[in-house]
Order: structure tokens, then C-alpha cells, then sequence
DNA sequence: TAACCTATCTAACGAGCGTTAGAAAATGCA
DNA sequence: TGCATTTTCTAACGCTCGTTAGATAGGTTA
């Protein structure tokens, strides 16, 4: 029984992990639209295409399911933007394309959907909680090694600049149809000219 | 009867009047903090001292309830923006002061507190749902106004500016502490001098 | 084929939800 | 005081929720 665990968890193929990745995405979908309380077991169950009962197979729990979301949500605009700034030497360059690689994930609607709610659950456990935050402030201070490459005023602060950044584009989603007349790329880069003079 | 009842709405002051004003303040506090699926009618009646079925005197559902707060979100803020523009005359300085009382509205804990959650439900009745964005269209063409004056480049795109203004500005009760070290006023001032050059 | 693990389904549980009808209490007016 | 109105409470309704135990089908290995 070792081996063929161990086998599944290196592998990350089998079947149980396929379709733990689909429930993990049509979780991100409906929690994305509907929000964590008004997505209920069985929509998510019907989305996937099993029954309710099947779900707990494969998470312990609704806030396992949630929090396995979040997870995923973040680790997804990490590696985008972590992906997007090697190889950028000027300061500014690096931000815009680390902005832009944000937005273009948080508006993909292929596969997994981010999850940009600021609101966490009210009733989340303690330690799972901190872990979520950990996470989003390991991201920021990858951010933060960006921003404090820029030759930005001696006045200006930069924790409250970076707050600026993250407000105007974790906006965008409100806002912003990814189909729309304006490419997403596009608004960021007005962004960053209006921050850069 | 009909005496009665026009006093009543005409002065806005009577018991059930105030008694309504009641709920609907402990009720923004609920929503604001806990989201409006995971806020109970019972909730909601126990911090208002009542028995849930009592609250159906003065709301006729928990929707009804929940369009009373979110219009008056948008008057509180409406309201404090449209009292603090007039008289300035440079454009930026209206800007500024237009951002302060937006934020300051909604940091504002004493009283009723303002939702800024910008996920309707998503089964609300179309014809209300139209009623609250059209409320919120008519504050963002105040904004355009007040932006519309401003000497921006003429590459820029106003549409995209006011996103990127409202997007830092309500992203900040996600992060700012009212009571904390930076006053809030200091932070849109710090917003408008990045926007401003 | 037989035994075993994997994945799913069935069917129900207790709890909490929004909501309601009608009784009861508080209030204002004659 | 007595009456009518306004406001609140009581007690339940039907429903959906998250979750679970046990039966069941499919796949793999011996």
C-alpha cells in the first residue's frame, strides 16, 4: 500500500488526482461567481459530475476544498508573476510585466479560476488560517523586492505604494471583462505609466 | 390611518422608523464583517435585541434587508463625497478631497457601517439589481466630473484612470486598519501625489 | 477466477435556514 | 378607563445544508 501512495502523490497522475484537480476547479469557478457560503456541496458535486457524498473522497471537508482553493489561487499568481520578471533589467519594465502576468492570471477563465476575494471565512481555523496569510505575504515581498528597486521619491512609502499597486489591479476583476474591447495588458499598462512619471 | 402613516414618512422619526434604522445598522455591521449568505435573519435580530420573526415587521425578507443596506452604502458614501467638493477650485485638490471622504466613509465604524463588497448576490431580482448599479453609475459620473477637470495627458484614457482611482481607494478597508498608526487621510494623500505628476 | 483496493453512489441524519400565522404585549387616543 | 393600532413574540412550517455509513461497481493484481 506504501508504494502505490507514494507512487500517486510523486507522480501526481492517477486517476484520484485528476479528479481531485477537475473538483479543485469547478470549486474555484462556483466560489469565484457565488462566493464560499452560497456555493453549497451538491452544486459543486453536480458540477463535476458526481454525487455530493462522492466529494469527501476526496476532501475531508467543505473548508478543506475551500482552503485547498485559496491555496491554489495564490500559488497560481506566484508563479505567474515569478515566472514573468527574470531576464528584466530596468525597474519599472519588471513591474509592468509583473502586473501584467497578475491581471492575465486572475482573469484566465481557462482551467482554474483565481480566487481574489479579501475576505476569508469568518470561522476559519486558526492555524489554517495563518497559513493562507503566510502564503499572501510570501507574494507580497516577492512584490516588494520589485518595488524596492524603483527610484521612487524619498517621501513616498513604499508599503503604502505597494498597497496602491495591489488595490488597483485586485480591482480590476470587478470591473474588467476579460473579453472586452481593451486587453487587459492594456490597462495595466496605463497603470503603470500613471504611477511611473 | 393615512395621516398617521404620512407623518411618520414625512418626518422619519417615528418609532418603527427608528427602530428600522436600527436594523439596518447592526445589519451592515453583519454583512460587512461575516458576507450576506453567512449572516443569519437570526443573527441579525439577536444583535438588535429582537426575535427573528420581528424583523419581518420592518423588512418584508432577508433580501429586501440586504438592498436597504447596500443602497444606503452607496448614499453614505455618495453623500460625504458630494459635501466635501464644493468650494475648491483646482482640480486635484477636489480630487483629494472627494478621495478623503470616500475613505473616511468607509473606514467610518461609528453608526452604519458601509459595504463595499462588490459581489451582488447573484440571484437578485433584475429590475432591483438594475436599481443599485444604476446608484452606482450616478456616483461614478460624479466622479468623472471632478476627473474630467483634471490636465492628464492626452494619451490617457479617463475611464481607465477612474477604475485605477476607485480601485486603490476601495481596496483599502481590505488592509488599513482605521485605528491604526496611518491615518487614512494620509494614505489618499500619498494616492493622489503618485497619481498626480 | 478470486481477493483486494479504488472510486462512487445511496440514503439518510441532525441542524440551521428564511419565512409565516396568530397570539400577546405595548402604545396612543377617546 | 376602554378601544384601536402598532410592534413584538411564539411556535412552528418546509427546505437545504454539510456530513456520514454502508452498499456497490470498476480496476488491478495474484
Amino acid at each position: 500500500m506504501d508504494g502505490t501512495a507514494q507512487k500517486i502523490e510523486r507522480e501526481d497522475a492517477g486517476r484520484a488526482a485528476a479528479r481531485r484537480r477537475q473538483v479543485l476547479t469547478v470549486a474555484s469557478e462556483l466560489f469565484a461567481t457565488k462566493g464560499f457560503e452560497a456555493t453549497s456541496i451538491r452544486d459543486i458535486a453536480t458540477a463535476a459530475g458526481m454525487m455530493s457524498g462522492s466529494l469527501y473522497y476526496h476532501f475531508a471537508s467543505k473548508e478543506d476544498l475551500y482552503i485547498a482553493v485559496q491555496d491554489a489561487s495564490i500559488s497560481k499568481i506566484f508563479n505567474a508573476v515569478e515566472g514573468a520578471i527574470p531576464g528584466i533589467a530596468d525597474p519599472w519594465e519588471r513591474l509592468e510585466a509583473a502586473a501584467i502576468a497578475h491581471v492575465e492570471a486572475m482573469l484566465d477563465r481557462s482551467g482554474f479560476r483565481v480566487l481574489v476575494t479579501p475576505l476569508f471565512p469568518p470561522g476559519l481555523d486558526r492555524k489554517v488560517r495563518d497559513a493562507l496569510v503566510a502564503q499572501r505575504d510570501r507574494f507580497e515581498r516577492m512584490i516588494d523586492t520589485v518595488i524596492a528597486e524603483l527610484p521612487l521619491p524619498k517621501s513616498l512609502d513604499r508599503r503604502i505604494f505597494r498597497q496602491h499597486y495591489l488595490g488597483a489591479l485586485n480591482w480590476i476583476p470587478v470591473w474588467c471583462d476579460p473579453d472586452g474591447p481593451v486587453a487587459p495588458a492594456d490597462i495595466v499598462r496605463q497603470f503603470m505609466a500613471t504611477l511611473r512619471r
